[in-house]
DNA sequence: TAGATTGTTAATCGATTAACAATC
DNA sequence: TAGATTGTTAATCGATTAACAATC
């Protein structure tokens, strides 16, 4: 039976995804919870219990179907229509996101940028217009984007939070330093924390972990 | 008494660390579990376990010292000299971590970046030469940097990553989707799966959770 | 001394791994 | 049927939380 996904297996989930894709891109029709194991580091157990957390996908006796096993994960992970994002911080790492967003990733759709830099506005950025950060309000209450990309430092992310909160935006893509999810529980925060993947990759080089 | 630290806690470390930093910046002097606990999103036992597989850094009854604190998760995290570090791939990525790497951390030294498009080698980034990737060799023998940032495509990556360790690379900030963990068991490295974590948030927001 | 809060040991909880029956 | 491999339940392991003695 299906037992709700914990947080460690959601997380797994786009590895899974990943890597099946290599293996379809390969011609790999057919894969063992335990050649599958190999791949991601871990153990078939593992594997398999994983997927039983959303329903049985492979066959008894004979394994995973590569494709199908994908496009099941794919349902799970963008179950519907790209989801409309706006990105605030035009700077460069903004500029690198966009770019992500529109080339090597799904589920998303970038609609506009905003920037508090009266020089930017006006530009475009990987063929969306830059707007002004006065026109969050308006543009928010005309076009009711989901999710925002934050690539703002921590002082101005702190502050544009609550505002986007209340303009209805209910999930974040986070490259502040600034964490959400203290203050705001109801509110759907993926982090990237680059600096602390970087500190412990220090931690991790200088102690010859 | 003192019990090797796990994964967990030192991946914790980082975010005390900026914590500690946000409070020394209030001019906040004393702390306690049960406070950093609350900014943290954990426990006071949690706080406490943590910080002892380490050393003790509290005072019983009192709590612990915010700046001393600090310093001692700072000797952890950054122990030595930065690293000297190169960077493979000066594309938008690249720019962006560059200039993280130069403003908003420490414990690296950007020496170098490495392109294979020719029109990029002889500029700069962020004041350190982009060299062609046919000089890598020559560099690594002269100048050995330590840890490398890599910010090609999987394919390149995967092509890249031999070559570097084979140079006496030990390190690596990985943004790239190929897995060296699978194939170098000994060799350390830090990925940011952004198409990872991407994917984990269409799944929360698709899926409510 | 009384109150507070750590350091540390013990109990709980959850995630991973192992085992095995079901079945292709 | 025999071999393979899943789905699923049970056992193990590790991390988190609770409890409490030590001590400032």
């Amino acid at each position: 039976m299906q037992s709700k996904p914990s947080m460690p297996v959601i997380k797994r989930l786009p590895r899974y995804y990943r890597d099946l894709g290599e293996m379809e891109a390969e011609g790999i029709v057919k894969v063992s919870s335990s050649e599958l194991a190999r791949m991601m580091g871990t153990t078939a157990s593992q594997v398999r219990q994983d997927f039983n957390c959303f329903g049985g996908f492979g066959q008894q006796g004979i394994g995973y179907n590569v494709k199908l096993l994908r496009e099941e994960l794919g349902k799970l992970l963008f179950p519907r229509e790209p989801v409309p994002t706006i990105l605030i911080g035009a700077g460069n790492l903004g500029h690198a996101m966009a770019n992500f967003l529109r080339k090597d990733t799904q589920g998303f759709a970038l609609r506009a940028a905003f920037d508090v830099k009266p020089e930017m506005v006006g530009l475009t950025l990987c063929d969306v217009p830059i707007l002004a950060m006065d026109a969050l309000a308006d543009y928010c209450a005309e076009h009711h984007p989901k999710v925002a990309v934050i690539c703002v430092p921590r002082e101005a992310a702190q502050q544009v939070a609550q505002h986007l909160i209340d303009l209805g935006i209910r999930g974040f893509w986070n490259f502040s330093h600034y964490d959400f999810s203290i203050e705001y529980p109801d509110v759907l925060v993926e982090n990237v924390h680059l600096g602390d993947s970087l500190a412990t990759l220090s931690y991790a080089v200088n102690n010859d972990l």
